[in-house]
DNA sequence: TCGTATCGAATGAACGTTCAATCAACACCT
DNA sequence: AGGTGTTGATTGAACGTTCATTCGATACGA
């Protein structure tokens, strides 16, 4: 009986759901979105969904990693931009604030998300490599001196936890002015947090 | 046809559900858990529990709540021992270090649980009694003239927001040593990233 | 005996997943 | 070119399971 032409292109469906997916599972959360849920917001079939990926779960991971590698790449091209550990933390702070402001949905999956729930055996994100990566950034600074010596978890704690802090409270509504409106005072704070 | 007695003494199955309730909504989490799960960790019947909570939403906001309360207590505790706002936020950042090693499932519960999805309706977990308390810390310390001025919410982020990315990662079991050991470094980076 | 606390089997809704049916597109043969 | 077979994408109804919740029965203290 099957088979009313979708509305979407053939080649499309992946990212179709994909998107679909970001949207409710920010929204209402995982558990609270099944998957003809999001079969009808992607605009495809349930047997659809289950053709591209092997299970609802798997929806998920790639989702995140597709998130994951796309940060990964901005934070490979700071730090090709920039010699500095100082500008390459401020350019860091700099793009996480505006990827908050243009792409909301992705940064609340990516930092707020509870992956241990419904990615069991994924590694928690604070391990993930943007921030194994951020975490490279401070431990140059340290070796070339800008940066005070102190235990590297410490450091990135100090310099980068305001600023997500601040993230999660915009993701929260609870701040209700843009990021980047606060980048000085809280790049201030951060950086004479750990500065030499 | 019942009526085992059960090895719960009366009047303690509310505080035996609950305990029960922290344990696996952190361990594997609200939606992984269900009521009979609940029931058979509380070593009581199912039909208990409902009598001593509305549903299962009921047992999560009731957590909630009583670990908000006890936290906000400690909270009040600190203020009433400290004057100056650099001592208040110090023993601010003791004791959520402390509490993280003696009771992690309710610094888990408290920090890093998703409250949004399972309870819906409440406010966020930053606009929760307690951190507002440590905004009014903060605050207080602009006023007197100990941290510089600026915006609040940046100053509250950038003083606790290391902290706080320290003890998720402990959470994780990314960081293997107790966090107290780190008080200090943590503190030397927090304390002057705001003062005046 | 009445009210309250407790029990766990029963209920029904909702969920993730499967699968036979269908179709579009292409390759191949004549 | 026209006919034919094959492949793989797509569909949604159907399936079996699990879950939150209910409820009638039971026990106990007053």
């Amino acid at each position: 009986m099957p088979r009313t032409p979708s509305s979407v292109e053939p080649g499309q469906i992946r990212d179709h759901v994909l998107a679909a997916a970001l949207h409710l599972f920010t929204q209402r959360g995982y558990f609270n979105t099944s998957v003809p849920d999001l079969a009808r917001a992607a605009g495809v079939s349930v047997g659809s969904i289950y053709h591209h990926f092997k299970d609802k779960e798997d929806v998920a991971r790639a989702l995140y990693f597709s998130l994951m590698d796309s940060l990964q790449d901005k934070l490979a091209e700071i730090a090709g931009q920039h010699q500095s550990a100082q500008d390459r933390c401020r350019a860091v702070i700099t793009m996480l604030f505006d990827l908050t402001e243009t792409r909301r949905d992705a940064m609340d999956f990516m930092l707020y998300a509870k992956h241990r729930e419904f990615l069991p055996g994924e590694p928690p994100v604070c391990s993930s490599k943007p921030f194994e990566t951020m975490r490279q950034f401070v431990e140059a600074g340290m070796a070339s001196g800008e940066i005070r010596r102190m235990d590297v978890m410490v450091a990135t704690s100090s310099l980068f936890g305001g600023a997500i802090r601040l993230i999660t409270a915009r993701l929260d509504n609870v701040l209700t002015e843009p990021l980047p409106d606060r980048l000085d005072a809280v790049w201030q704070c951060a950086w004479c947090s750990v500065a030499a």
